[in-house]
DNA sequence: CGCCAGATTGATACACATCAATTCTCGTGG
DNA sequence: CCACGAGAATTGATGTGTATCAATCTGGCG
């Protein structure tokens, strides 16, 4: 019944996982200036700052240099949603429909590079490559979200903890030690949560020897296999 | 502090319901042959059948041309989460990933066009319109996603049902009345509950008149004012 | 030092899941 | 035509994971 080989579906796992959260734009090819790199204007926002609105006319994007930027709404009442958290390479701010869906914030002090998207379409005509670019860059978005869907939809809390650490640690391939650049609030509101059940399950994983932290904001990864073993899902 | 006028987030409103669900691609200009009219090939799908497995090798895009599809993942244990329905004129399949990260299921039986991935590369090499199409394809769907993230993360069982219906009723505009291609348990998975959540939930809204169905797959929304303030949220 | 925001921990409440019957619809075969 | 069975939907009784409410603890900073 299932046509696919098992390596392919391990491949395919692989990939995802390494997707969890937004991924950078691929490298420009070899040797040749990036189109991009004309176009920007650098810019920085303080911790806190907001880039952009919601509902604001979606005339920029931008691609991070350095520090961390959540994508987030907030309802009237007060619940908030952090969609994606975006590191340096990443891009973010394309959209196609004239108005931004999401506000996007600096978690850090971050540093930006702008673009007019005006600018950057006129640039797409020109070169395709770029506009391919693009288009993978919106399709792993697109994937990134769509497994964010089932964490929301379908995962426990231990099980978005452990997925939200395995996909923070694949990205600072740092083996095994990572720095959250965001506050708990944040990280809750990224996975659905609230900060207590946020934190009583990070306490359970460090007593358990999973995880260690002494500083809330530098976590160890001690057993990556336990926390694989959570993380499940697929 | 918010740069944005009232208007400008109305609009913005506006167009995110619209978005709710995966959306149509752009009519092709005017009188001009669609280019994607000469590669595609016609392909039927019983109901429940699957068009392809997460993990295949991505070879493949589709568009729909009649009935309703399905994107899927089950986990291990069972659970399932429905990522988006599609129905005529969406599109799916375009990764940029090698592998499909999600199953897409025949809701109903459903009739296809069936494009090579490596065709429509090409044809997006020759034609520059057909990449911003896709292009813009993809950011609806980014942007549909992200509205499901707020929904999964964020929302309770009531506001949850009370946008999905908004959601259809405003795709299959036909005033009020609207189809269910798919069963308790397809919403079910599509807003993270569980079908019998699903159901009181529905049957409250039966009982408070803001909804009437006697069969439970053609749905009448007499209240859709008390809908809209169900859904609330941004 | 004393303040404050963030993090942690504890006690309790509740929304939704789970388990368990019915009921309803529809297709199938006697 | 009706009996039968199977799957889907609904409804009810109960359980539980996480939210909520409420302290307490911690580290940075004026």
């Amino acid at each position: 019944m299932h046509a696919t080989t098992n390596s392919a579906i391990t491949a395919a796992r692989a990939s995802m996982a390494m997707r969890l959260q937004p991924v950078s734009i691929a490298p420009a090819p070899a040797r040749e200036a990036d189109p991009l790199d004309r176009l920007g204007a650098g810019v920085k926002f303080e911790k806190n700052r907001t880039i952009y609105f919601e509902g604001d006319a979606a005339e920029h994007c931008y691609r991070v240099k350095s520090g961390t930027v959540r994508l987030c709404k907030v309802t009237e009442d007060g619940r908030r949603q952090i969609a994606a958290f975006f590191t340096a390479g990443d891009m973010l701010g394309w959209t196609d429909h004239g108005f931004y869906g999401f506000s996007a914030e600096a978690v850090t002090d971050v540093t930006l590079e702008k673009f007019s998207r005006a600018r950057v379409d006129d640039a797409v005509k020109a070169s395709p490559p770029l506009g391919r670019r693009i288009l993978t860059l919106l399709s792993t978005q697109l994937a990134s979200a769509h497994d964010h869907l089932l964490l929301l939809g379908r995962m426990t809390a231990a099980e978005r903890i452990a997925s939200f650490l395995l996909g923070l640690v694949r990205r600072q391939h740092k083996g095994g030690s990572i720095e959250l650049a965001m506050c708990r609030k944040d990280v809750a509101d990224y996975l659905g949560l609230t900060v207590e059940t946020v934190s009583r399950t990070m306490s359970a994983l460090k007593r358990k020897g999973i995880i260690s932290f002494a500083e809330p904001e530098y976590v160890q990864l001690n057993q990556c296999g336990a926390l694989e073993r959570l993380a499940m899902a697929a």
